[in-house]
DNA sequence: TTGAAAGCGCTACCAA
DNA sequence: TTGGTAGCGCTTTCAA
């Protein structure tokens, strides 16, 4: 059997009350009795069962994160940096993987609801209704989305989209195609508008091409309708998408960029590997992870100062190989 | 304030054991009182709380997993086993990352060691002595790794290293390198071992070159000395690294695989994404997760039993690109 | 078949 | 400054 805080109490030859002030308020105890407590502490390797503590402050010390899929590399970015912080707090976290399937966030949210003090959505594909609902029932934070007054972090996206609608304009393409992520993603919905408008701008076509999951396999099965649209330029929701096309394009013998340039977004380690290396808007993962349990801790501390609370990263475009000066039509 | 098994016990008109029972042990009640429970718990959305629960059952239904960097795709897979397999039978899965650092997982263990009925160590770096130590505090389960008798889940790489060499071999290679990873990790030195007696058994030569962070920087950083070895073909710890060598080799100008021949192990996903793609030695990720949640479950039900449990699944060598002909001397 | 009571390990209150 | 007591939400005897 683990040992308690009687144990530590008869071996100090103190009462378990004390043992309890040792710990959370040592400085109501007089030197002494805390150096023995401690002591005792030490000699038994006595670790607070956090469960019962839980059950009387009503804090679990735990945080609930569900992200879409660790499989793509951007998530376990955002989950190192909630993991960092959280243990910095001496908190631990719960991880689900939803596998994008929208309807298992909020079934995971209730399931881990009771043994976490907050939970932590990274780009939550669920309805903005469930969201609200969810957010009604457990404190909540989101990554990557914004919906009413619920804590956010988000990256500003609008300045260095506009940033990389400049670089390709600049390279002479005239034309350039969106292959969008997920509908119900808000991330998606954010990048099409915001390169709508950079688009607009500078009075070059944009044209949404295709909506693919945000896979490998969705740039592969999108590149060839990518190439029949005539466009000198793709931006594809993110880095595994943008990777998918550069592979498609490689095994159709289409040369990046002297053909086609290709961008995408998140900046994920592996945009770096291939060659042409990938031009892409990078997203700080792991501060956004960092920023997320931030924003819980001060939700937890006092909910009505931190609901709507909201942090802002900024993104950076990262020039690389994929672009390059428009095929001349 | 959530809703508590006294709040149910009121609504159906029962005292609080009756809706424990209903819930537990539904076959002791009248069907009648067991509807009546039910449509309670229905209405009031009630969970039981399983903090509150494993207080006295001495279960939590949580099991902790700890991985030395999510960064790397390799250990995302895993994770995605566990988790769904966890889930399936009603358990919550608290994640841990330590970074790489050997110091961290046992302080991460006895942290968490409370709070969970099992722990899943993945590739645990530490040493003998201490995954010993944690192993007799909390029920353990190793991924990739073996001591002593703790339930395991590893991979058998022998016949598949063989065959590895054996179509090196084949490819006229007679110099083989291996770039090792961790010297504390288990899977390193296992490597090593069925590489140098698949090599003596062929009669060719096998060099270690050095020893890196298993990262892709570390590939990176050796890919020189890599080249200065005069080995013709190459095999590295893991697809991480292998991608690092590829990256540097293709901005020295080197041809893989007409200069040199690149394998892996693991088998990530961007192994196939890079041109030329990467032969290596795939290891089964998410079976793997699956099975260490296995190993746990049976453990927790039968500790003596499943002690010294172990799962074995094999490996497979997935021929691509990055090898071929040996350039001739 | 059901309920009352005890207690899991801990903290928070009130007294002393 | 310390200890006793109550009780967090739940399960599990033991009786009825």
């Amino acid at each position: 059997m683990a040992v308690t805080i009687k144990d530590v109490a008869r071996a100090a030859g103190v009462s378990p009350s004390t043992v309890s002030r040792a710990l959370s308020t040592p400085q109501l105890l007089l030197p002494e009795t805390r150096e023995r407590v401690q002591r005792a502490v030490q000699e038994l390797g006595y670790h607070p069962n956090r469960a019962a503590r839980g059950l009387i402050t009503g804090r679990t010390g735990n945080i609930g994160l569900i992200v879409p899929d660790l499989t793509n590399p951007f998530f376990p970015g955002v989950v190192k940096g909630v993991q960092e912080r959280a243990h910095e707090s001496e908190f631990s976290v719960f991880l689900a993987d939803t596998d994008e399937h929208a309807a298992a966030e909020a079934d995971l949210v209730r399931a881990l609801g009771k043994q976490v003090d907050g939970i932590i959505l990274c780009s939550p594909r669920m309805s903005e209704a469930e969201v609200r609902a969810v957010a009604g029932e457990t404190p909540v934070v989101m990554l990557n989305r914004r919906v009413g007054r619920i804590p956010s972090v988000t990256v500003d996206l609008g300045e260095t989209i506009r940033q990389a609608v400049a670089h390709l304009v600049a390279l002479g393409h005239r034309r350039i195609g969106y292959v969008a992520g997920p509908r119900n993603s808000w991330s998606n919905r954010e990048r099409l508008r915001a390169l709508r408008a950079a688009a607009a701008a500078a009075g070059v076509e944009l044209e949404e091409i295709a909506t693919v999951a945000p896979k490998f396999a969705g740039g592969v099965a999108v590149a060839d309708v990518v190439l029949a649209a005539g466009v000198t330029a793709v931006v594809a929701y993110n880095d595994l998408v943008a990777l998918g096309l550069l592979n498609r394009f490689a095994a159709r013998g289409v040369a990046v960029p002297a053909d086609i340039s290709v961008v995408g977004f998140d900046d994920i380690l592996f945009a770096e590997m291939v060659s042409p290396a990938l031009t892409t808007l990078a997203l700080p993962q792991e501060p956004t992870g960092r920023a997320g349990v931030e924003l819980l801790l001060d939700l937890l501390e006092d909910p009505d100062r931190a609901g709507n609370a909201r942090r802002e990263l900024s993104a950076q475009l990262m020039v690389r190989g994929s672009t390059g000066p428009a095929r001349p039509e």
